[in-house]
DNA sequence: CTTACACTTCTACAATACTAGAATTATGAG
DNA sequence: CTCATAATTCTAGTATTGTAGAAGTGTAAG
């Protein structure tokens, strides 16, 4: 994944109507839901829904099939997947640094996360 | 993390100049860059530079600390940490789906990346 | 063909974000 | 203290994004 299309994805996932799309898509799976659905779930305007599924299927976060008069959307979950990649590689692909991050953290985000492991930030 | 600030890590992330700030900042490791060193690598106007360093101060991505008069950046990896635990978490913590992305696709980048693992995109 | 339904595109407006020059603050050297 | 340097904040202009009603498109039933 290049820098242009992690600004992308990133981007499309930065938006909290649309990372609400987005967990609802997950939660539905591969299966997909309706617009009118996901719209009436999250109670936002068919409108503004669509311009937002618009922009998911854009960054490929979302694709979308018709079965019947409804249009089916479902998540791309290899989107999310390089998206992931993409910034491992990106953290991990310097020098000697944050070995770790690679090798511990990203996979077991509630076991071993000691303050101070990573980085020393006070957040 | 929660929603809301995964929203904002995202966002931070999700636009170009930020994610080249961060990129540098991560090549920099944890000894950190001066602003004004970032902003000529990167020929961003410092005022620009600085409304972005900001940002990513804000979502908790850099932090900064003094040197004279110099201001060190450095990124903060357990950010990066934390967004990448989000992600998995919101995509694997739904019923039954996605086991494979937990499992194996977050912490090896460069190995195992079969196409058609996760998902069929052709992006 | 007509109607109903599901969704998208059009449109316009509001809000937010990005950019960058100019002014300001803070630090250190002479 | 004065000057130079480093960086932030102020400010304002531009651009992009988000919102949603209204109109349009496509599909399936009556």
């Amino acid at each position: 994944m290049r820098t242009r299309q992690a600004v992308e994805v990133l981007a499309a996932l930065g938006q909290e109507t649309r990372l609400d799309i987005f967990r609802l898509l997950i939660q539905a799976g591969p299966a997909g839901l309706p617009a009118g659905e996901i719209a009436s779930r999250l109670k936002v305007p068919l409108a503004t829904l669509s311009f937002h599924l618009q922009h998911l299927r854009h960054a490929r976060l979302a694709s979308s099939r018709k079965r019947g008069k409804l249009v089916l959307y479902s998540p791309n979950f290899a989107t999310v997947d390089r998206l992931i990649a993409y910034l491992l590689h990106d953290c991990c692909g310097h020098p000697t640094l944050a070995r770790e991050l690679c090798g511990e953290a990203a996979h077991q985000p509630k076991a071993g996360a000691k303050p101070g492991a990573s980085s020393g930030s006070p957040l």
